[in-house]
DNA sequence: TTAATTCATTGACATAGAGCAAGGTTTAGG
DNA sequence: CCTAAACCTTGCTCTATGTCAATGAATTAA
């Protein structure tokens, strides 16, 4: 059970495992490799399942009127991700969730994970935490929108994922920065 | 303590209430009157209370490198409310907490807060739909500003916020769609 | 490896929204 | 109730970013 070793390790930065709880995380978690492209989750379906990832990166978009991607959060390496509104709620998602490269994860299913949550104290702890991540993340992000212009933007992004531009395609990140790939490209020679 | 009906109602549509929580709850909150423009946190304050609104408004904005004022949400009655970044990580808030008019409020310092999310189940409950509905809306209004334009905001606005135009100053419902009062002013007309 | 596709770059042009200035209106507090 | 201050509106101009088109580079699949 190698691959459970980051999941091991970051639960417990939050809370102290025992034997008899990693037991249980290694019957609740399933392990799960994808391909490039390969969607987790389409709109219209309900989120049913918690993802924590291995190897590789995620994103997660919306397609707008004009059937445009808008991208809301690229998801890497050691870190949960789900379409938590939709996994709150049961409502169908308006999101998709897809693979922007070959990926490796470890998936739980919601009512196994919810009752996880109620029953063990480090998984209560990780739910806490990827609630308070998860809004932290979005409001840092609301005032990057409302503050910052295309070239701050773009800083903000590399200090904050350095290295995302040689990872992932500049059309990807741009719609993520919410501006065209034409503007990304110009704004990048402008550093 | 007829001001508590409200906190009770809200907490009830989560998890039940018996008269013993309701008397723990009595002896942890604090009523509080506070007047137009008075502020509940200021930037680099650590944000120590939890605040649940019986009547007026409050905003939430952080204040950019040229001085303005970026609202970030709008806090009216019935919602708990608290830079939960700061309440969460107890480091200095990046944002003010101030009064849109004459306000009364609950008020119930984090410590004390904390305890009660631990032991009393009804009130775990509240703090984790706190997290889950501030998650949910962050990301509505990511969306909101990488596919709305200024119309369309405004639209979104007044859905969300009926009569918020009369409630509050344009100037400041400016700041909160991202667009400038100028703007604003001249999208008014195209309805 | 090559052909087909997708992606990135760049120039010319279009446009939503910003910024400034001036005038009229509302609000608040003494 | 009255005055000062804050707020809203509107015309004019400016600018950042979008859009479109053309070309070249990189990636992918066969």
């Amino acid at each position: 059970m190698k691959e459970f070793g980051p999941l091991y390790a970051y639960i417990e930065k939050l809370h102290p495992l025992n034997e008899e709880v990693k037991e249980r995380i290694v019957k609740s978690f399933v392990f799960k490799r994808i391909s490039k492209n390969e969607f987790l989750l389409q709109e219209g379906e309900v989120c049913k399942f918690n993802y924590f990832i291995l190897k590789g990166s995620l994103r997660l978009y919306k397609i707008d009127p004009k059937g445009e991607e808008l991208i809301r959060y690229f998801a890497l390496e050691n870190k949960f991700v789900s379409n938590l509104t939709s996994f709150i709620t049961g409502l169908p998602s308006e999101e998709f969730i897809q693979a922007n490269e070959k990926t490796e994860l470890l998936y739980i299913p919601k009512a196994v994970f919810l009752e996880l949550v109620e029953n063990l104290p480090a998984i209560n702890r990780v739910y806490r935490n990827m609630l308070e991540k998860a809004y932290i993340t979005s409001q840092k992000r609301i005032y990057q929108f409302q503050g910052l212009n295309a070239v701050d933007r773009l800083r903000w992004l590399l200090e904050e994922y350095p290295g995302i531009l040689s990872r992932i395609p500049n059309r990807l990140v741009a719609s993520y920065l919410g501006i065209t790939p034409y503007t990304l490209s110009r704004i990048k020679s402008e550093l």
